[in-house]
DNA sequence: TGAATTCCGACCAAACAACTAGGGTATCCA
DNA sequence: TGGATACCCTAGTTGTTTGGTCGGAATTCA
């Protein structure tokens, strides 16, 4: 029941790029600096987010990256999807159906337990957006 | 973001001897029997619930398992919990601090997204019972 | 005794996670 | 135009976890 570090860092990088939303597009090798974590990492994960369409690039000498919403409609829960593929507690409850568990969709007893679950995990990474994670910091921090 | 087959089963597993509780200890194998698991793996599964308390083990010919308490005292967090460890969604949130997120507590922009998320997660689990999840066998199946 | 059962430790193969390497390509600016 | 910078892509490496197996010892009961 965990997280991979790709979220952590994936959402720790999207919360500077918030941080710096209007400010023209921010070169990644500085996320990298900031945030202490290997640039060719960093590569990766922001090809998710890229084709995920929550940001979006600029190459050349002064390229990099910027949200394409706001800060306010972009949520945790769209980066976690965007770098780790839909929430799925148990592989019961993906689409392909060759899981042994489901053939009969009313006799799978915990069934209903695990939907509820992911339904619930998504309500909470969902509920905060980046606006919001950066909002806690100007006011904590600065 | 995903429970392991561990839990699946122990939760089955768990389920089957809620099913038969009062009925006096059930052996593990027809537990592997009925619910098609390898009686092995069942083993290293049965032993974490053992020593957690929630399962007490009879040895011998009639030997087996029983619940410590009953179903409805038991809950699915309870189980997860038992088999997988504490919930941590990400490593920032286990008590050893040697991971460099966590020097400043209150600068952890995200931590206060992770621990709801690891609450809330506890709270769904921790709302369905072994007796709910039997009850609604005995509803719609039988 | 012997069969059925739990208990226990070691082992193993495949998958996955977390990087790392290195080059290729596009773009920008001077 | 040319070099600097940044994005793009493939593949390999290393260590851990997962899911599972094997063999055998201890215990209980008929």
């Amino acid at each position: 029941m965990k997280l991979s570090a790709k979220v952590e860092y994936g959402v720790r990088a999207m919360a500077v790029l918030a941080f710096y939303y209007q400010s023209g597009p921010f070169p990644l090798r500085k996320i990298a600096e900031q945030e202490n974590i290997s640039l060719k990492f960093l590569e990766h994960i922001f090809f998710k987010l890229r084709t995920s369409g929550l940001i979006f690039s600029m190459r050349g000498t002064r390229g990099g990256y910027m949200l394409s919403r706001p800060p306010a409609e972009i949520n945790i829960g769209d980066i976690v999807r965007a770098v780790e593929g839909p929430i799925t507690p148990v592989d019961c409850l993906s689409e392909n159906g060759t899981d042994p568990c489901c053939h009969r969709k009313e006799g799978c007893l915990t069934r209903q337990v695990w939907e509820k679950l992911r339904d619930k995990i998504n309500d909470v990474l969902d509920d905060v957006s980046l606006y919001e994670l950066i909002d806690f910091k100007s006011t904590h921090i600065k």
